[in-house]
DNA sequence: TCAGGCCATGTAAACCTTTACATACGAATG
DNA sequence: CATTCGTATGTAAAGGTTTACATGGCCTGA
């Protein structure tokens, strides 16, 4: 239970100064070989690994992101996640993981991270920023934080941000079910504080009025993202006296969960109501029937984002106010059928 | 862009000495009522927030916890994820995620921020811990280092353990089969390198042999968690003269997988085959049919896993060699019918 | 032979806290 | 009144690196 070895002691036993085992480490090129082999041969011998905090602390740097995401169970989130772990894993920087559960005041605990020297920048996926953070962005004063948006923009653009063009997708989703024959058709939205739920709601209505349908707020069902509020939309449709030609559900959870519920009471998908989501997600694949839905690249608007903090750390944080919009597109499956003109 | 402000900023504006205004921030009754004030007035004025990264070493401390995960995308994984980020939160610590792909090089760097101080304790959803930290762990010349494995045990029970019996569980699945009258019963394992598809291998050949049934290795379908290893199972089924009664699989991705395939080529589950899965993942709810399927408290593990770190963490490290097993059950959905005795 | 330059290394300050120990002061006790 | 005690604060060391600057030796070119 000895204590751990320091820079020092490897040192002492190689015969040369901490300095040079620093050099040693991080820049081997610049030490005689005779030195480094000195140096390698007491990190062994002594099994020293460098203290991190003390290097976090000297170099005014973590090596470490923030990401802040609102809910780690989704399937969603989870997925973009793995595209920023790639991508930071392969430039050395860890990454911490922040549970928001959209909370303004976790929020601002974990975003503190980047103050405090605990992270170098951040990514948000919860699609908000806490009104202190803003100020501090705002405010010219201040060293400008790296910050990236991914997927969920902020209301007012400040930061970067990397995701798709929600409201063309929603457009080419509907667009689609017009395409084949429906009028009657009602949108199950998300939450209303989210800004896809609107981006989608505007997506729809764009495409509805382009072929003269009439959108009213009857064409909108609520729905807030899960299983369960997609089995609760298809209870409310059963329990209307007319049914639709076909829904455009803002996500596939929902989607899933409306056509399960569908099923269960007897009412076909797509044979008396399509069905069309958003997301792709894995089991969009293997629901019956299979789910037409809008794929988005997640892991690459993983990836990205990550790489446009990095590149923001670097240059010192200055936002550029980028957009990056990746494509999405149409995947055809089996809930949606053609229909005859009305 | 001024620098940041330290402590020593907020000692000067308040007129105390740093060591007062640190008492004042993390043990505010010892100091007197109006020192408090003018430190907190000082620390408003300033902006000053603790600069993590010394404190981390000063105390030679992390309050953080790295989660090493084979599969960040997957949702089993996300959930128990979610369990530990709610008592991590409320204990103060943050959570590192490392993503190991199963890769026993990367699950050692990660671990190593238990050595070089970025992290304090580790929780193991992984099933594996590299052979440098077995050595580290049995060898007691080295202070203990805080580790538990969560779901996937060890090979060798050499860390507290948070999971459920396994084996158990997996007779308990296959004995409802046969239960329910089906004789001709195959066993979808996951892959051999999981100790988790030896114990429910093990699990569904017991139940088999209790009941007088034999089991061959042709009773078994491989597969490896995946839902395209479940598609693969059913493309092997219908591929073959003769069908099963019922299929037990190691997960439900892989019996969502299995029985979408099955659907797809007019095999009807249950009234041609029985299905049932592990694990109760939210979309074994709205799967056609609904998936029987053997429960696991998968926060609970987070959570309890999470409990029994930082107990470990604060007595330093002492490995009591815990293991703590918490319930299964089994969830009767529509995928499993009942079937006259042949 | 000497000035200049390069290369490998050493010295010591800096990064920002926490905390053991010391101090000073007022109150309580004898 | 002298002593003891407790309370609030200050002093300074420690935690383990990195890195600007200094040093010394050797080589090169004139």
């Amino acid at each position: 239970m000895q204590k751990r070895a320091t820079i020092e002691d490897v040192a002492r036993i190689a015969g040369v100064s901490t300095a040079t085992v620093s050099r040693a480490i991080h820049t081997p090129d610049v030490v005689s070989d005779s030195t480094r082999k000195a140096v390698n041969g007491a990190i062994d011998e002594t099994g020293f690994t460098l203290n991190q905090a003390a290097r976090n602390l000297r170099q005014q740097r973590a090596n470490a992101i923030m990401v802040l995401v609102p809910d780690i169970g989704n399937t969603f989130f989870s997925e973009i996640l793995a595209g920023i772990e790639r991508v930071a894993s392969s430039a050395g920087q860890t990454i911490l993981i922040g549970h928001t559960a959209k909370d303004p005041l976790r929020e601002e605990k974990y975003l503190n991270s980047l103050i405090n020297g605990q992270a170098d920048g951040a990514l948000l996926l919860n699609g908000h920023l806490p009104s202190s953070f803003v100020h501090r962005i705002k405010g010219t004063s201040q060293k400008p934080l790296p910050i990236v948006s991914v997927s969920e923009a902020l209301e007012d653009q400040i930061v970067p941000h990397v995701g798709t063009d929600n409201a063309r997708a929603a457009e080419t989703a509907t667009t689609y079910l017009l395409e084949k024959g429906h009028r009657h058709i009602l949108h199950l939205r998300g939450p209303l504080d989210n800004i896809l739920t609107h981006q989608r709601m505007a997506g729809f209505q764009n495409a509805m009025e382009k072929a003269g349908q009439i959108v009213s707020p009857a064409s909108y069902i609520a729905g807030d993202f899960s299983i369960e509020s997609g089995i609760a939309a298809a209870d409310q449709l059963l329990a209307a006296t007319e049914h639709p030609d076909a829904v455009f559900c803002a996500n596939d959870e929902m989607a899933i969960g409306l056509m399960s519920q569908l099923a269960a009471h007897g009412v076909k998908v797509p044979q008396h109501i399509s069905v069309i989501g958003f997301d792709d997600i894995a089991f969009a694949a293997t629901a019956s029937p299979g789910l037409t839905t809008i794929a988005q690249p997640r892991s690459a608007f993983g990836e990205r984002s990550m790489h446009i903090l990095l590149d923001l750390i670097q240059q010192g944080g200055v936002a550029t106010r980028t957009e990056e919009i990746l494509g999405f597109h149409l995947i055809e499956r089996a809930s949606v059928e053609t229909r005859g003109r009305d």
